[in-house]
DNA sequence: AGCACGCCGACT
DNA sequence: GTCGGCGTGCTC
């Protein structure tokens, strides 16, 4: 009798085993009865065996798939990465589905609309349409190419078609492979020396595995270099997968490789209906589109011939995911490339400092671009002392002085204040002296409801102090505002001018970003307040003036990664504050005007601040010189998180290996969150199998205690931002 | 994760 | 008297 042993969307480690009576395969999506209910799961292994009592072995109710479901280098990638990440296989294998293939859906082809425009509606004026706007607005996306990056309802397409501006189109033509009439828009732009190195570099190295970091500041040409190989690629009749951040998705993006290509784009954004996603799944699949351009979890998108991958932004944090199952999408990319054997291209103006330490091992090549293109002023970069100044919602009279000059001008303000990873001081107001933890070195952070500090890091509360150790000053300031308190008392300072507040709390608003972004070009004073999201991606050629509020923040953060992520955004910044015909200014307010790494960045640039930081990372043993586990749990009534903590803790120690480092059990980041309390335990390791092994023999150690199951936990693999 | 079982508080 | 709150335990 043959037994299939099942992975199951569950949260559990082990695989469920099941008669098989019909002829199956390993990677076929079965029915099978589970508990009560019945259950979809993928065929992970069959054979003879089983540790169960056979008598209580059930039967598969169906074979779903008549074929593996993943292509072989996803179903590799999957279970290694499943292994790597210590995730149970099962919630890895339905993470990378589409959701209707996760409820059972055949993976036949779904007949999907494809619309077009009818020569009426090339035509017709747009006025024509005035009084319906949101047709005229898919009207005007059909005419240049951006109807993927809009989202309308059915009934819109339903009255232009009505109107015969737009018809249905057959979709039947799969036969007509792309490869067949493929070809790629002439280079509009003659490339330069940098670009054609680079180009060559990665197209001599087209058929094996090779890691590339393309280093090239804002401005330089890199998309221009992207599309060259992808063109390269293409030629020989593969396909491309190009990773991006999650905010650069632009209509612009979209528009630019799709103007490129004389072939299929596959276009994976957050606005994609269930039913689109598994067709581009399809598509992709049998090899009938030629490039997928989509964020995170399009690195699952099966090929049939996949030749590249591309990774923009490659440093950037939105690759990791934040919940669930914690994969980053960069570091999976390059493994997916290994067992694919194909080349990878990394691309960053400020690459991650594990990036550029795998570059210096010779690991990955670099291909630099240093060259600006057109004619942009560079920027005029200033630090303000803030010492002793006095400030309103983090903003002193210089700067405000400054924003109202520019908006005086008729030019625009950004106003930056990142509050990612930073928990609020206690600082010297006179001196800049920082309440710090003697024990860990590292800030407390100040607790307004208790009125205490307490250390993040090894959980010792300290009474505030009535002044200040080095200067006797009772001028002790917490430093803690959020964007929101900014940009209301920038309404009290600008009651005439536009105030716009761009971060995570009002972007994700359906459409919030999109009206935002058309606001601001419309050129004119305003003010933009935001976190990170500002810096990534934008044109904003009105903007001449850049503010960055809280340099200290980041220079004295908890997190050691803040100052590598302040480095990134301030060079993104500073690279777009003016361009063209206006010079931008860029401001820094901080109470340490004299930090080292601060005027490194500023006088040597990001290059020379990196190659110093991973200088300091490898004194203090801190990643990319060794590697980290999260484990964190979460409990109801504040016992059992922690007790299990440390029962791990304790079983850890047991362990012996005295190279294994931890930190805690701690409460959470956020210790408290809806309704859950939760803590953390970190392990630090400076050999990544070795923390494997450890990780291995935990995880079945974990499973056995009862105490597991009063706790929610989970394994955060090279955490970020904690 | 689901889903059931089981034991204690406020309601038709 | 029940409805339902969520703690606990199990799923081949």
């Amino acid at each position: 009798m043959l037994i299939a042993h099942v992975a199951l969307p569950v949260p559990l480690y082990q695989l469920y085993d099941y008669n098989l009576t019909k002829p199956a395969q390993i990677g076929m999506r079965v029915k099978v009865p589970f508990g009560k209910r019945n259950a979809i799961g993928i065929i992970v292994s069959i054979d003879h065996q089983t540790n169960i009592d056979v008598k209580s072995l059930k039967n598969i109710t169906t074979i779903i798939d008549s074929e593996p479901l993943f292509t072989p280098d996803i179903w590799q990638l999957l279970n290694w990465a499943a292994s790597y990440y210590h995730y149970p296989i099962g919630e890895v294998l339905f993470h990378a589905m589409p959701v209707l293939l996760r409820q059972g859906r055949e993976a036949n082809k779904t007949q999907i609309t494809h619309w077009q425009l009818t020569e009426l509606g090339v035509n017709i004026e747009l006025t024509a349409l005035s009084r319906a706007p949101k047709q005229k607005l898919l009207l005007s996306s059909f005419r240049n190419n951006t109807v993927d990056s809009i989202n309308v309802s059915t009934t819109i397409y339903n009255e232009l078609e009505k109107k015969q501006l737009i018809t249905r189109v057959n979709c039947q033509a799969d036969n007509i492979m792309w490869q067949t009439n493929f070809s790629a828009n002439p280079n509009l732009i003659k490339l330069n020396q940098e670009q054609s190195y680079a180009i060559d570099n990665v197209n001599k190295q087209s058929h094996n595995f090779a890691v590339f970091l393309l280093e090239g500041v804002t401005g330089s040409g890199k998309t221009e270099v992207y599309l060259n190989i992808i063109s390269n690629v293409l030629a020989t009749g593969k396909q491309a997968l190009v990773l991006v951040p999650e905010i650069s998705l632009t209509p612009q993006t979209i528009k630019r490789f799709k103007e490129r290509f004389s072939a299929p784009i596959d276009i994976l954004h957050s606005r994609l209906t269930n039913q689109q996603r598994l067709a581009v799944w399809l598509r992709s699949k049998n090899g009938e589109n030629a490039i997928v351009v989509g964020t995170r979890s399009s690195l699952f998108t099966p090929f049939k011939n996949l030749g590249m991958i591309i990774v923009d932004e490659e440093h950037d944090s939105s690759y990791k995911q934040q919940e669930g199952w914690r994969y980053n999408a960069r570091d999976l990319a390059i493994i997916r490339a290994k067992l694919k054997n194909i080349p990878i291209l990394l691309g960053s103006a400020t690459p991650s400092l594990e990036t550029l330490n795998n570059v210096k091992n010779h690991r990955y090549q670099l291909l630099q671009l240093t060259k600006r293109a057109g004619h942009a002023k560079p920027v005029k970069q200033s630090i303000l002392d803030i010492r002793g100044l006095t400030l309103v919602a983090g903003l002193s009279q210089p700067l405000i002085e400054q924003i109202k000059i520019h908006l005086h001008n008729n030019n625009q303000v950004m106003l930056f204040l990142n509050r990612r990873g930073y928990s609020p001081l206690l600082i010297c107001h006179d001196c800049g002296w920082i309440a710090e933890c003697p024990r860990c070195d590292r800030p407390y952070t100040f607790h307004n409801q208790s009125q205490k500090l307490s250390c993040h890091y090894c959980d010792t509360p300290r009474a505030i102090p009535t002044q200040c150790p080095k200067c006797g000053s009772t001028h002790l300031v917490p430093i803690g505002f959020g964007t929101e308190q900014l940009e209301k008392q920038l309404e009290l300072l600008f009651p005439n001018t536009k105030i716009s507040r761009i971060d995570r709390d009002t972007v994700a608003k359906k459409g919030a970003l999109d009206g935002y972004l058309q606001s601001i070009q419309q050129g004119g004073a305003h003010i933009l307040v935001g976190t990170q999201i500002l810096a990534k991606g934008h044109h904003f050629p009105d903007i001449t003036l850049v503010g960055i509020v809280d340099v200290d923040g980041a220079l004295f953060s908890s997190d050691f990664r803040a100052t590598e992520q302040f480095a990134q955004i301030y060079t993104q910044v500073s690279g777009r504050a003016g361009r063209e015909t206006k010079t931008g200014e860029v401001i820094l307010q901080t109470y340490h005007p004299e930090h080292p790494l601060l005027n490194v960045l500023l006088n040597k640039g990001y290059q020379e601040f990196a190659k110093q930081t991973l200088k300091e990372r490898q004194q203090t043993l801190l990643p990319p010189f060794s590697y980290q586990a999260l484990i964190r749990a979460a409990d109801r009534n504040n016992h059992h998180a922690q007790k299990f903590l440390q029962l791990i803790h304790d079983r850890l120690k047991e362990y012996g290996d005295n190279s294994l480092w931890q930190l805690g059990p701690m409460p959470a980041n956020q210790p408290k969150k809806a309704g859950y309390y939760r803590w953390q335990l970190l392990l630090q390791h400076t050999n990544r199998q070795l923390l494997q092994l450890i990780l291995d023999k935990l995880v079945i150690d974990i499973e056995k205690w009862n105490e597991t199951s009063k706790v929610r936990w989970s394994i955060d693999i090279d955490p970020m931002n904690n």
